[in-house]
DNA sequence: AACTATTTATAAGA
DNA sequence: TTCTTATAAATAGTT
């Protein structure tokens, strides 16, 4: 009833979308409560529109007739083995039609099937893959961050094993020390120096709470920063 | 849209009006899909005719929706002086226009402003009345039911009253008696005559279940009985 | 349930 | 948003 046919599919212009809603938002409330006083029937409608803003209209409260829709559901359950049948085949409609709509939406978000899309549809699905792909990151920069602090506790309890190691070390290199002295009557330098030198290299130092400084480099342009305050790391995610 | 026009107001014949319902019912429906489906809006319509049955559109689940509508509704819940202003303003509005639809019903009851109404409207308000007028006689004849269960009960208490003090009568009559023998050496029959001749005057006889029926004459043509068992009252209304 | 003359809703354009 | 208008769709009354 316009100007021109339409057939009722999703409308991708969202201006016109808009615009249609409001004209037929309007028609399908007014018709609700022509039926309602014509008929004498209890009627009510909600609508959300695709932003978020509801719209109703009931002739009696909407709270009272939504108590009458439970008791009626309840009541309804099933009271003939063709009133079972007749739900499920409603149920298989319903949940084929949902299927459907899910399928083109996800078809689309694969980016197939955009025809009839206009640049506005697409930058809405662009912000949309944005969000998405953000989320994805963020997970991973979590489980990135786990592994880290793993590795981190494992590092810890070997660090104290080489720490306890070392003091054991020193303990015998002492005892060799005495007993070179003993035997030998003369210190032997190069022994201790050479355990030195092997603490070194395994970054063992007198505070076994040291901070580990981490970076990574991807190839996208984010940042993440995570830190662990009851474990002393610091996690620094740079991307170009 | 039709052959004529027509004009919104509940429609009288109850053949028509089902049929109008279920046209109507099926273009709502519709159109309600349509909406969700064009305009990619959440959508729900509960509909229950005049004889209860309910009939439903939602392109989710009604659950969802209506748990959805909650939540909007508890939001709305003014969050500025703006929104309780206006919620007042739409109170307001719906309370005036159900004030203004009773008092035209009960204009029209009260048999004023009966213009613009065909023979059939004057005739649904005419069984109406009656239906009204029906009770109304009921409640009274309820009303002078008890009014003369309540005579009966006094009436029975009077009674009971007035046989033991039959009774003290008949004893002071025969002690009279005796004393007038021993006085006089003979019986006096005159007073016990009198005494006899009071007590059918009360109506006392010796049972005291006695039923008592009651006739009342009234102006309009309804009859109607009602019988108390266990006081064994039976009032009886004829009118012609 | 159909039919169809009309009314009503609304698509497109301004 | 609002108005206009041509046209599609809905439906009131009829068969």
């Amino acid at each position: 009833m316009g100007r021109g046919k339409i057939v009722i599919r999703r409308i991708d212009n969202s201006t016109s979308r808009q615009v249609t809603f409001s004209k037929r938002r309007s028609g399908l409330l007014k018709k609700a409560k022509e039926l309602a006083i014509l008929c004498d029937a209890e009627v009510g409608v909600m609508i959300f529109s695709s932003t978020g803003k509801l719209h109703e209209f009931s002739n009696a409260s909407m709270k009272s007739l939504m108590d009458r829709y439970r008791k009626a559901k309840e009541e309804q359950q099933f009271t003939s083995p063709v009133s079972e049948l007749k739900f499920w085949q409603r149920e298989a409609a319903m949940l084929k039609q949902q299927l459907q709509s899910l399928q083109e939406k996800h078809r689309r978000m694969m980016g197939e099937d955009l025809s009839g899309l206009t640049v506005k549809d697409l930058q809405v699905m662009e912000s949309q893959l944005e969000t998405n792909l953000q989320r994805i990151r963020m997970k991973k920069d979590q489980l990135l961050f786990e592994e880290i602090e793993e590795l981190n506790r494992k590092g810890n309890l070997i660090h104290r094993e080489n720490v306890e190691l070392h003091e054991k070390v020193n303990q015998i290199r002492e005892e060799n020390t005495e007993l070179y002295q003993k035997v030998y009557g003369t210190r032997k330098e190069d022994a201790t120096n050479r355990n030195i030198f092997l603490a070194n290299a395994l970054n063992i130092r007198e505070n076994p709470n040291a901070i580990i400084h981490l970076q990574l480099s991807q190839p996208d342009q984010h940042e993440t920063t995570i830190q662990s305050t009851n474990l002393g790391c610091v996690l620094q995610i740079h991307n170009q």
